[in-house]
DNA sequence: GAACGAGTCAACAGGGTGTCGAGCTACGGC
DNA sequence: GCCGTAGCTCGACACCCTGTTGACTCGTTC
């Protein structure tokens, strides 16, 4: 938690110090890293595996990453600021109305770990394994979360939307739903929804429940 | 694969030869799993530890389960049958109405979790390590979905539904709904739901996507 | 050209899994 | 009564993975 006087440019995951050239190395590692993830699950790839990757030995791998959760939280990293990004991007572009509206930010959501499926899958994974990774899921959840609470309730303030359940449970119920249907449409274990169909039918789901009224 | 010709009463999951007295040991495994859930994550219990608390030594535990999956999957196929014997009572008591129903269906399959809190976490976890357990879990969420689809298409037959998504894609994505919103509140790392207003979330949800009309 | 620090790795310590083979115990048959 | 057999038990082993240590190289910098 305490930063020495120095400045520590980037902060913590990747090698100690920040500074100097064997950059090419850190980027082999992180390169492996996604490879690999493409043909095996990520509890099957050791130490070993990144290390002989990117050319180095396994001790040699310590000094740029303190764990394999390490690496992986490099990658996730930069997915996340993906997703940020482009949730924010959406939500900021005025839509023709509130079903395009959804839409695109359902389709965005979707795109982006689509794009990343492969360390979607792994993120899921190594959140049983990781605090950290849990930790940075968490955030990228809540993030969404508070967008489409403070949107459900800007609806509902003006009147386009019905009264109902808090808008914050209402859009973590939801999101989870994203969660949980594009994970399992990206992993193809179990019962999933085909790829064309998780956004349309995802936006069904979400405009019923934020303009539908109380039935029966 | 090939069962002899004699009588394999148990068949796999359990001892090899499901005969004779060391009864007992096995109970107390599964007991100490059980136990030893309330306080760990799956991961950081050993076999070892496993064993130790069953009174036996390691390579006994191993007389009695293939591996710590096993013991969790023996676990897990209780919970199991218990979901779906609940869920079958559940459809196949006739409720007041539909709202009703689907209300009782919801609150039944989160009771049922909830009751096994601590088993339902460590399913959560151990469907990225075993592949017997993604099955597993395949099987639980396959037939309530089936269910739920069923359901569906029965209300849009009557009417009482308008058409909309394939009902099983339907199904499926407010399945997953459930399946990540309880585990979300049951295991308490990130933003959930309180557990309270799991249910009457959930059912807002389901009914308005199931008796929804398209909006706008 | 000595001192320094980034970068590298062989070797080790430690902990986990799963297996093998030798021993123990009980019980039915002879 | 003793013997074989089958259930049961565990010490010791082989293996794999993680993370650390300490010594060594090599390019800079003064």
């Amino acid at each position: 938690m305490s930063d020495g006087a120095a400045p520590p440019p980037v902060a913590g995951r990747g090698r100690r110090p920040p500074r100097a050239g064997g950059d090419d190395r850190e980027l082999a590692i992180l390169a492996t890293a996604e490879r690999l993830l493409e043909e095996r699950t990520l509890g099957a790839i050791s130490v070993d595996d990144l290390a002989r990757g990117a050319g180095i030995s396994r001790p040699t791998f310590y000094f740029y990453f303190p764990s394999k959760d390490a690496v992986l939280l490099t990658l996730l990293d930069r997915v996340a600021a993906e997703a940020d990004a482009t949730m924010g991007a959406v939500f900021d572009t005025p839509a023709a109305g509130p079903r395009e509206a959804w839409q695109r930010a359902l389709a965005a959501y979707h795109e982006t770990f689509r794009r990343h499926r492969a360390l979607t899958v792994a993120w899921a994974e190594a959140r049983s394994t990781s605090e950290a990774v849990r930790t940075l899921w968490g955030e990228v959840f809540e993030r969404w979360v508070q967008r489409c609470a403070t949107a459900i309730e800007a609806e509902r303030a003006r009147g386009a939307a019905p009264a109902g359940p808090a808008a914050r449970d209402l859009a973590i119920a939801l999101t989870s739903m994203n969660e949980r249907v594009i994970y399992g449409s990206l992993s193809g274990d179990g019962p999933a929804v085909a790829d064309a169909d998780v956004v349309p039918v995802l936006l069904r789901v979400w405009l019923a429940a934020v303009y539908g009224d109380e039935p029966h």
